[in-house]
DNA sequence: CCAAGGTCTGGACGGTCGTCAAGAGTCTCT
DNA sequence: AGAGACTCTTGACGACCGTCCAGACCTTGG
């Protein structure tokens, strides 16, 4: 009996500790919705609850703070933001193939989902002067080296090659390109996802060594 | 007379315009101070004026608006930020000597003018948001690709190859380069600076092809 | 069916923001 | 010396911010 009912009241608490968490995250989705249409230097409490189907009042429900919050998003940010390249990877033969497939993946993440990266890079240099996002914005982006780290070292294997720079420098320059490409697909430039898409193949083909 | 009076009223005049322009030059060098800081996101004219010797109110006496201010912020950025390698490209009689000083500047700004980097990329990132900014942050990013072209280009002569990669895409390379070196030394990784001086030689001797 | 607790609303608070204007202070020219 | 233009301070304004709270609403267990 009394095991049924701790049970039972677990699985009650459990449940109801589900459902906040699934406000949470919900809110959390709202909230990113908004930072990446606004930016993060203008997006408000009430802005983001204007966006969900909540009053303003609801957020300080679910989050202690508006840094609660934030953080939160920047973690829930992750799942999405590290975009997994791994099928690619899995799936190429050749590196002609793979690096063929990875330049038009990379294109297509820019055309689509321009503004969650233009997030990204608004969020990672926020972490430069606030200290409350530092850890986890760094542990994205070190979950995004990692991603890189894997199309590249794949890339060097197919090709019977081995990685010529460390995969922070072979991260960085990808990343570099693609903030570029980023930059200039927002301010109206239409060949941008298209050059980006020609100029990975060659970045790819220097950062191995033959 | 009426000559002589002419050319004092415009001596005056433009003295006066001089004055007028020198203080806002002054007042967005303030303006500059607290952004390199705060961040963009945390910026009010309030903190612009006490980093100044002035009272806020002054800051509308001498911009019409606070977007008037950080434009004018952005272009003066400009002379600051193009920071100039010409120097180190006009000295250089061997490749390997270029490369050398070329990351060794790198590093050095990296460590003396972080925060005035931070700034930059906030700026630019704030860019992807905010029309206002967007045609000269495009211009000084415009620039800098440039710099980083004569670098290059400079480079290519002294090793006898030529450019391997479009000039836009060697700047996104090291830019991208900088920005990941910029966020690792800004997260207190000490050798942060050491490891973009020791990178920098080896993605020079990629983007160009013997 | 009712008490209890979880959920949500809407308004109020103190504070800060950008902006503006009235007036004091300063300089310049006649 | 005094008028007039330029420069700067100070305080106020409405708007918006994050935060908090009293109470309505809703679900659920007994």
């Amino acid at each position: 009996m009394t095991e049924a009912k701790e049970r039972a009241r677990d699985r009650i608490s459990r449940r109801q500790v589900d459902k906040f968490a699934d406000r949470r995250a919900q809110l959390a989705v709202s909230a990113l919705r908004t930072l990446a249409e606004l930016g993060y230097a203008r997006t408000s409490l009430r802005e983001i609850a204007q966006n969900s189907e909540f009053s303003h009042g609801v957020l300080h429900y679910y989050f202690a703070d508006k840094v609660d919050l934030l953080t939160h998003c920047v973690r829930q940010f992750e799942e999405v933001c590290v975009t997994r390249y791994d099928e690619i990877v899995a799936r190429a033969r050749t590196a002609a193939e793979l690096e063929r497939d990875f330049a038009a993946a990379m294109a297509a993440t820019l055309r689509a989902d321009a503004k969650m990266h233009r997030l990204w890079y608004d969020l990672r240099n926020q972490s430069l002067f606030e200290e409350s996002f530092r850890a986890d914005v760094l542990e994205i982006d070190r979950r995004r080296e990692e991603m890189i780290h894997h199309v590249v070292a794949r890339y060097a294997e197919l090709a019977a090659a081995s990685a010529a720079v460390p995969q922070a420098v072979a991260y960085a320059l990808l990343d570099g390109l693609f903030q570029q490409a980023l930059l200039r697909h927002l301010a109206g430039e239409e060949a941008a996802a298209a050059e980006l898409e020609r100029a990975v193949p060659a970045v790819l083909a220097r950062v191995v060594a033959v």
